[in-house]
DNA sequence: GTAATTGCAAAAATTTTGCCTCATA
DNA sequence: TATGAGGCAAAATTTTTGCAATTAC
């Protein structure tokens, strides 16, 4: 018998809240987000509704940051790239051209998923190291 | 003035150890298999030279583990791949075609690395699978 | 009414750090 | 011999979990 899931106040407003912004937030910051409107949610819970949004596929864990895990609300292809200076996470949209059938072929497994994430100086630090100079 | 680093047996037997394997294992593993060589060892060493050997840019921190950070000796370019049944991380060599340039150009950011990886079923755990069947 | 979910707090798990001693250069 | 590094254990940080009360269906 499969468990069923309840759409309760804390789960929604989680998820309206993670889908509300690009910043990819950690578990905590969602917390911060949430409590404007749920002053009394747990972090617990929180964090049981990120796992299981995750885990239905409805949102998506990045595993990009060193020390936290953090969030995405949008599960579409994408990619993304990380400030080296401000810690910072936006969206990449690009056509990726890599051949899955040929690297399944090359590898013996059968591909299911991909991550490909970038690094680099964001606008805002570049012209802020110019500046500096 | 800059802080010299000193050639100590423990950083010595950790790299040793990391470079041996292509598992990238998590700091635990590479504490197990240093101990053997240095029963006296502390984790707390282990984690100060794989933290300090990757800022050297000897070895690299993987993110890809859920949970745990996990080191790689092979600082060559390649992808990895991880088996999503039992969890293992094989490396990948092929060439990629990503055009950086036109990264560049599209997102503003300047480049300066990226992570490619791969997810899906082991040839093991294929066939695994199909015997269950 | 039943079973999933919550809040709270304690626990677990991983990683970092302080301090004193040891050893490399 | 000066100072970087190690060992040990405590602390810090993030995430998970047990439990009794609550709530969605």
């Amino acid at each position: 018998m499969i468990k069923q899931t309840r759409i309760t106040k804390q789960r929604q407003v989680v998820l309206e809240e993670l889908q509300k912004v690009t910043t990819h937030p950690t578990a905590d910051m969602v917390y911060d987000m949430v409590r404007k409107r749920l002053p009394n949610i747990s972090l617990g819970t929180v964090y049981r509704n990120l796992e299981l949004l995750a885990e239905q596929g409805i949102i998506r864990k990045l595993n990009i940051d060193e020390h936290k895990m953090r969030f995405d609300g949008n599960t579409s292809n994408h990619f993304h790239i990380q400030c080296i200076e401000c810690g910072k996470v936006d969206d990449v949209s690009i056509c990726e051209n890599i051949d899955w059938l040929e690297l399944t072929q090359d590898t013996g497994y059968e591909i299911t998923g991909h991550r490909i994430e970038l690094f680099g100086i964001c606008p805002d630090c570049r012209s802020k190291q110019l500046q500096d100079q």
